[in-house]
This record gives structure tokens, sequence and C-alpha cells, in this order.
RNA sequence: GGAGAGGUGUCCGAGCGGUCUAAGGAGCGCGACUGGAAAUCGCGUAGGCGGGUUUCCCGCCUCGAGGGUUCAAAUCCCUCCCUCUCCGCCA
């Protein structure tokens, strides 16, 4: 959430970035709100100490044997009418937490303005291929190499769900372990975290309440399925002060993820581009202040390392304003080349989420400068089902085979995809 | 699932109705001693919120969370969460 001192000392600039998002229509309630909740708020602590003086001296009366009733009452009458206005202080503290829960993080000044359709192509690398042959997309390959079984899976789970077989296996975990490699040698420590994490991690990642409607809930025990591991590890420090010295903090999460996909109803429908579950390895950094923007580039330069080394074309698109989600204030998306859709999709996405997370989380740091919150990062080094497309896309051969990139071999990879 | 014990500041830990304005220790910071360091000694050191005469001062809140009793709660009562021990079950 944003700095409520922020938003009392500068509301225009406050006003200014939320209107680039399109969301400064509650701003004015809730600064009146804020400064109907402060001057309550120093009545009802000025009846609380003048309270606690009168304790004190019944305390001493009675240690001395005198007589202290009437104090008592007066007393009395300044805590009921302390505790009456604190009865009000609290809806009113409230509902100024409900609007701030609800404002969406400002934006960095770079980030390209407009929505969806606006984002801004930084560059493109490598070459989308071209095949001597008619182009097939990954749900026929998989089908017919028996590794992708869509069918079956919807009599099991439903739409958008899938079986993946015999070496899509073997080369699903040899990603995953190769990723991890490169991650842990750039300081990233490997993590498997819950996947069922509670409401208040929810809220504290700003996917509450913004995006309940694509999150998995457990009828029987109020935990929600995370999305992604940013969740669970961006709780990890949750209510911590962390000693400066030891940031960043980086984190490679490991996690199956589960998205209702509300609302894409009837979006990209066919095989595994767009399904309920996918496993995912995730970097998620902690940092100060002043070293969160280079951490950004050194993510999205993970990203982008890794998907070179799986020789997958792919671009680098800046993401407008508009299409931030509700804790990012900057988000740069690689997408990779798709030949059978003969376009680029979101195959990777790193944010940066300045202290917005942290001042949910309490997630702080004890520097030079005192205790200050921490910034928090997240991007992805492989999303499983999105790069499995791409690597079969984009490595099929005439017959129907898929090459497997030669970095895998050393991780348990099969040498290619083939029937048989 | 059953029985028991417990959750106190950055960490460890005492306190179990009224000088708690939370002891003591560790760590950290500053200083003294030293050629330098260690050891030792001295001083300082939680967070949040609000206010002010804004290198500082004052107030309120926070002892797992939320309610309650009381003039007064870390301390008593209720609910919930979490941790540990033993038993049961279990990949």
């Amino acid at each position: 959430m944003l700095d409520l001192k922020l938003i009392r000392d500068d509301p225009a600039r406050v006003r200014a970035g939320l209107a680039r998002r399109g969301a400064d229509g509650d701003l004015d309630e809730l600064i009146a709100v804020d400064s109907e909740a402060r001057s309550l708020r120093g009545e009802v602590e000025e009846a609380k100490a003048e309270r606690k003086r009168l304790s004190k001296q019944i305390g001493q009366m009675r240690g001395k044997g005198e007589d202290s009733r009437e104090v008592e009452e007066a007393a009395k009458r300044l805590g009921d009418s302390a505790s009456h206005g604190e009865a009000r202080l609290k809806g009113i503290e409230r509902r100024r937490a409900e609007m701030l829960l609800a404002l969406p993080n400002l934006a960095e000044d770079a980030a390209p303005e407009g929505g969806e359709d606006d984002a801004v192509v930084l560059r493109e690398v490598g070459e989308p291929p071209r095949f001597a042959f008619e182009i097939r997309d990954h749900v026929e390959i998989g089908e017919a190499l028996g590794i992708i079984d869509l069918e079956r899976a919807a009599k099991v789970s439903g739409a958008r769900f899938a079986y993946l077989m015999g070496g899509l296996v073997r080369l699903q975990l040899a990603v995953v372990t190769f990723a991890l490699d490169r991650l842990e040698n750039a300081g990233f420590t490997p993590v498997i975290p819950p996947v069922l994490v509670r409401e208040s991690a929810m809220v504290g990642t700003g996917f509450f309440p913004a995006d309940r409607a694509s999150i998995y809930e457990t009828a029987a025990d109020d935990l929600f399925l995370v999305g992604t591991s940013e969740v669970p590890l961006a709780g990890l420090h949750q209510e911590e002060i962390v000693h400066a010295d030891v940031l960043p903090l980086r984190y490679a999460g490991v996690s199956t993820c589960f998205r209702r996909e509300a609302g894409a109803a009837g979006k990209d429908t066919r095989g595994i581009f767009r399904v309920h579950q996918f496993d995912k390895v995730e970097m998620f950094s902690f940092t100060t202040p002043e070293a969160s923007a280079d951490e950004h580039q050194l993510i999205l330069g993970m990203e982008e390392d890794i998907l070179q080394a799986l020789e997958i074309p792919y671009r680098v698109v800046d993401i407008p304003i508009g299409d931030l989600g509700a804790s990012a204030a900057r988000k740069f998306d690689c997408e990779a080349w798709m030949p059978g859709q003969q376009r680029y999709r979101e195959v990777t996405s790193c944010s940066n989420c300045t202290d917005y997370q942290a001042r949910r989380l309490k997630a702080r740091f004890r520097g030079s400068r005192g205790t200050q919150m921490l910034h928090t990062l997240n991007g992805t080094a492989v999303a499983l089902a999105r790069t499995l497309i791409a690597i079969i896309e984009n490595h099929q051969r005439e017959d129907g085979s898929v090459a497997v990139p030669e970095v895998l071999r050393p991780f348990g990879a099969p040498a290619e995809l083939a029937a048989g």
C-alpha cells in the first residue's frame, strides 16, 4: 500500500500518480477520512492520558491508606468517554485502511502511458525460425507424440488441465533444474514454499482485494491456492526487520501455480498456453530502495539469459501503466515467439513493487538511516507450460519430433522428443 | 485427533493486578583505556501512530491476535492463531 504520510504531505503528487493509472477516484474521501481520524485520535488520547495519571494517583493513595473514591469515579468517567470515542475511531480507521489497501502502487515515471495495447517493445532477440514444412502447434505435436493429453485431463479435471507424459516430463524437470542452477550461481536461494496460504498473505502481496476472483479457495479451511510462489516468498520476511548487510536477499521459488482464469473464458483455449495448473520457477528479491532499480534489471537479465540458452526467440516489452498489477511500479515482460500462433506471447514477467508489498507485509530493514521499508521484486525464471510450448514449437522438425536444446542435456533432458 | 507446556523488544530472557516509565544478558552504535587490537569500563539502542516551539520534546498504542473484567492488565477471564513435548494416525 501507499505511504499515508506521502498522501498527506504531497497529495497532488499522489493524485497525479493515481490518475495515470485511472485510480484516483477515492483519494479525496480518503484524505477527509484521515483527517477525521486524526482529530478524533487526539481527543481519545488526551482522555486516556488523563485517566492514566489518575489511576497512578489511586495506586499511590491506596498505598498511603487514603480514600480514593472520588478520583476513581473521575477516572471511570474519563475511561468511559475514551472507550466511546475509541469505538467510533475504530470504525473510521477501518474505513481508512480499506481505502488505502484498495489504492494501487504509483508507477515509475518512465513506465509507458496507456493500456494493454500500448506496450513498448524494447528489443527483439533471436530470429523466429523459418520452417520448410507446414508448422504444427504444440497440441498437434504433443498429442501425436503422446506427451500431452488434453482430452483425458478434461474428463478428470475439466477444461484447461493437461496430462504431461513421457519425455516431456523429463524435459520439464530438466528445465527446472537448469534454471535453478543458473539462479543459484547468481545468488538466489532455492525454495520450495507452501502453496496453500492464508488470506493475510494474499492481502500482504496485493493479490487481495484486487485479484480475489482469480484465486482458488479451499472451502473448509480458509486457505488459498497460490497463483505464483511470489506470495509465499514475499511472506518469508513479513513482520521482520532484517539487517541491511544481509541484503539483497534473493530466492528462487519452485512451485505449482493455480489460477482460476475467471474472466478469461474463451481466451487462449487451445492447448496448455493458459491452464489452471502449471509449475514455475520464480525469482524474488528483497533490496534497499537504492538498489531496487538495478535489481530489476538483474532479474530481467536472468530471464533473458535463460531464454537465450534455451534458443527461444523473444522480445522484451515495457508494460504500460494501465496493465500493471496493483503492486507493481514497473514491469517488463519477455514474450517468446510461438510459431503455432505466429506471434510473440508472454512467457516471463518481472515487476518492481518498490515498498508497496513491504509496507503491507511490514518487511523492513535496519540501515544507516534507521528502520525503513524494504523493496520487493519478482520475476519469472521459467513458467513451465509456456516455456515447454516455446521449446516444442520452435524446435520442431519435419518428421514431428522435437530437438531439445543442448544446455538441458546435463540436467537429464532427453536428446529429442520423438515417437516410440 | 488426544494430553500437557509455552508465545515478552534485533536476539535470549525475567516479570504473573498498581514506581513496568518492561529487570538482566547478548548483539549493535558511540566513547574511554591501547602503538593497534582483544578484554574491560561508561553511555546509548524496539516498533507503530498522533501532536509540537521539529539535530529535539510530548502523548497514545503494542508483551502472539482479538474481545472482556477493573479506577488500573504483560499479569485475571473468553475466543482464535502459532510453537514445542508425549501419545495416536500417516507418505
